[in-house]
DNA sequence: CTTTCAGACCTTTTT
DNA sequence: GGTCTGAAAG
């Protein structure tokens, strides 16, 4: 396929090197794409021009980190060109495996109606598993569930064995890795078993299903001409050998990525990956996008010098059309109130100023860091949005539900059933696992109201819930209707539980609305594994209103805003405190302030408290002040002094009482002392 | 034998 | 807030 006549003028819209991905339609190609150089842009004007030419939309597929980024894109795409764009297909790696694997399943040996488990999922089994095996009552300490399972993963997903990866890992349970490897078997044999797979396991399947399996690699490689991965630094080895299978019939693939923005390792993802692409496609065109078209030089200029401490180099130095503008501004904040205030004042400000609310962004390294602005937020009433850490599904009560529905699915659900019947008053771990047996051995609900269990104080209990399945299966509801069925037996246990029963209820009622959407109990809970919705997003439903947005900085990947406000640059919070020790993790930390800084288009604010309540936790052991040194991603920059404006913030409403106290050190004028200042700040 | 409850300790980041 | 442990209560 060549370039024909185009209706649109590509060239106008696209520089010289994006011009030149846009229209590399035949061959692998790679793309090194710096912060803010349009990467997206290329991929939706190539996704555009592929079908201008005549491709079908269908046969255009495109992978990205997540669902929404992919449907983002080929909405923009369908504005480029027309709405055929829009039937381009694409998602995320795991969401494709699924939409195959359901196909193809069969010749896996998998029934096609298999179920995914989520985190939480797959680490409820490996303890029922440990357990079993009496990995529990061992003399020494032995892993916990959720170490288990990521040693587990990122054997899976990097190909590493268990041992060394305990080794790096988790080097002082080393000597358990028999006993951890002993319990993989187990596992994947359980989930084979009962026609399970965890997130690994679609892109094992899939993996394995187009390499032994050519008939079905030919399909899928023909059907799917031209692939697009997007975000390729952070695939792991298991993703990139996907992509290199899905192109083996054509080795039409074109990959976008930047080495300095790889943020993922901890799931596995290894940024040389990029590295490798050229050895498993030799002729593969490497085209890079230096021309940064978001940010400002003040800012790109700062973010250069990020990076440039990196301990590899890299390959490239972002330059921009985009003169003038303010110099990042650091701000040396008394504490985390005053940092707090400092934001709501500032975003309150830029607003005056016409820059709206939603086009601020306040990014942080772990989610709790922002604990303390959300109670300010709330005070001011300054409405805002959050994105990462807990999410929705997570909450223990709407697990609660999600688990009766996989009972419902599915009568030999033991993960579903192990916490259901635990909520029952007297029904512990041992008698759930002994109901679990009855129902699977009768392969039907009436195991609820097993003879074993009459007489017993929970009887009435398992007949209220044998009742209610009855209920369902009889009546064939919809998936909101099999919750409100849950409800009358759910609500009074729920009640008994907890003190904040009606905060929970309401996030019933939001599940019951989003189930509405669903027809079959099935697709309602893959998409819900395969997507899971963010908790506050879901929570406000006044969805029009303009919100500030919060994020961590991973959630923050792709994004851009005008103004950027970067909390807690501190040792021990960004580079987060675990990952001090490493030298791969502090790269690692340092890749990702580049990327919470690069989202920057005009305004930077880099914030800094003096000290901090309660040193790292979010768990509320609060009444210890701690005193912490600035990240050394400032300090190890010389000519900081020179990038940055300085600038101090004490609370104002904190109670002084001379009220100049707060602005002792106060001096703006950014004297050569500014360095000094950001080092030596209060430590 | 099982459940429950108090207290210690801790989880980055996400499909 | 969760998870895990040990020991008291049922």
């Amino acid at each position: 396929m060549r370039g024909g006549y185009s209706m649109i003028d590509y060239s106008s819209e696209l520089n010289e090197s994006q011009l030149r991905a846009v229209e590399f339609f035949e061959g692998p190609a790679l793309v090194i794409a710096g912060a803010g150089s349009g990467k997206t842009r290329v991929l939706e004007y190539r996704a555009a021009r592929l079908v201008e030419n005549g491709a079908d939309p269908e046969s255009i597929l495109l992978l990205t980190f997540t669902r929404r980024a992919a449907q983002e894109m080929m909405k923009r795409a369908s504005r480029i060109l027309d709405d055929r764009c829009s039937r381009v297909a694409g998602g995320t790696f795991h969401s494709f495996a699924n939409h195959i694997l359901r196909k193809y399943a069969k010749t896996i040996g998998y029934d096609p109606k298999f179920t995914i488990l989520d985190r939480e999922d797959s680490e409820s089994l490996i303890n029922v598993l440990r357990s079993t095996l009496q990995y529990d009552v061992t003399k020494e300490r032995f892993p916990k569930k959720r170490t288990i399972m990521s040693v587990i993963s990122k054997s899976v997903n990097t190909g590493k064995s268990i041992k060394d990866v305990m080794d790096y890992d988790c080097p002082h349970f080393v000597h358990f890795a028999d006993e951890v490897g002993h319990i993989q078997r187990e596992y994947t044999a359980y989930k084979k078993n009962k026609n399970m797979m965890d997130y690994d396991d679609l892109l094992v399947c899939l993996c394995d299903l187009l390499r032994y399996n050519k008939q079905v690699r030919r399909t899928v490689s023909r059907k799917y001409r031209f692939i697009m991965v997007d975000e390729f630094q952070d695939t792991n080895k298991l993703q990139g050998h996907i992509a290199a299978l899905l192109a083996s019939e054509h080795e039409n693939i074109l990959a976008v990525g930047d080495d300095a923005q790889s943020i993922y390792s901890f799931r596995g993802a290894n940024f040389r990956n990029i590295m490798d692409f050229p050895e498993i496609f030799p002729d593969a065109e490497i085209i890079t996008l230096e021309q940064n078209y978001r940010s400002i030089q003040p800012i790109l200029d700062f973010t250069n010098r990020i990076i440039e401490n990196a301990e590899e180099k890299y390959s490239k130095e972002l330059f921009t059309a985009k003169e003038g503008g303010d110099r990042p501004v650091f701000v040396a904040a008394g504490d985390e109130d005053a940092q707090a205030e400092f934001v709501c004042r500032t975003v309150l400000s830029l607003r005056e100023d016409d820059v709206p609310l939603s086009d601020i962004a306040v990014l942080f390294r772990n989610s709790f860091h922002s604990n303390r602005l959300e109670v300010e937020l709330t005070n001011r009433n300054i409405p805002y949005v959050k994105y990462g850490g807990f999410k929705f599904l997570e909450a223990a009560h709407i697990k609660d539900v999600m688990c009766f529905l996989k009972t419902v699915l599915n009568v030999d659900d033991e993960i579903g059933w192990r916490r259901v019947l635990p909520l029952i008053p007297g029904v512990g771990d041992v008698t759930a696992q002994n109901i679990t047996g009855r129902v699977s051995e009768a392969q039907d609900y009436k195991g609820l109201v097993h003879a074993d269990f009459r007489g017993k104080k929970y009887e009435k209990d398992l007949k209220a819930l044998h009742r209610v399945y009855s209920e369902i299966i009889s009546s064939e509801s919809p998936v909101s209707g099999m919750i409100e069925s849950f409800i009358p037996f759910y609500k009074p246990l729920l009640k008994a539980k907890y003190d904040n029963y009606n905060v929970r209820f309401q996030d019933i009622n939001t599940l019951i609305s989003m189930a509405g959407n669903y027809a079959s109990l099935e697709n309602f809970l893959t998409q819900l594994a395969l997507e899971p919705p963010e908790k506050n997003v879901v929570e406000q439903a006044d969805r029009d209103e303009e919100k500030l947005v919060l994020s961590t900085i991973h959630s923050a990947k792709g994004l851009e805003w005008n103004t950027v406000i970067i909390l807690s640059l501190l040792e021990g919070y960004l580079p987060d405190k675990r990952c001090l020790g490493d030298k791969d993790e502090i790269e690692e930390e340092r890749r990702l302030f580049y990327v919470a800084a690069t989202r920057a288009k005009e305004r930077l604010y880099l914030l800094r408290p003096a000290s901090v309540h309660g040193g790292f936790s979010n768990y509320g052991n609060q009444g210890f002040t701690g005193i912490l040194k600035s990240s050394r991603f400032l300090t190890e920059i010389e000519d900081i002094a020179d990038l940055v404006e300085y600038q101090e913030y004490e609370r104002e409403d904190a109670g002084y009482s001379d009220p100049d106290e707060g602005y002792e050190h106060d001096s703006n004028e950014g004297s050569g002392d500014t360095m000094g200042r950001i080092n030596r700040y209060y430590d």
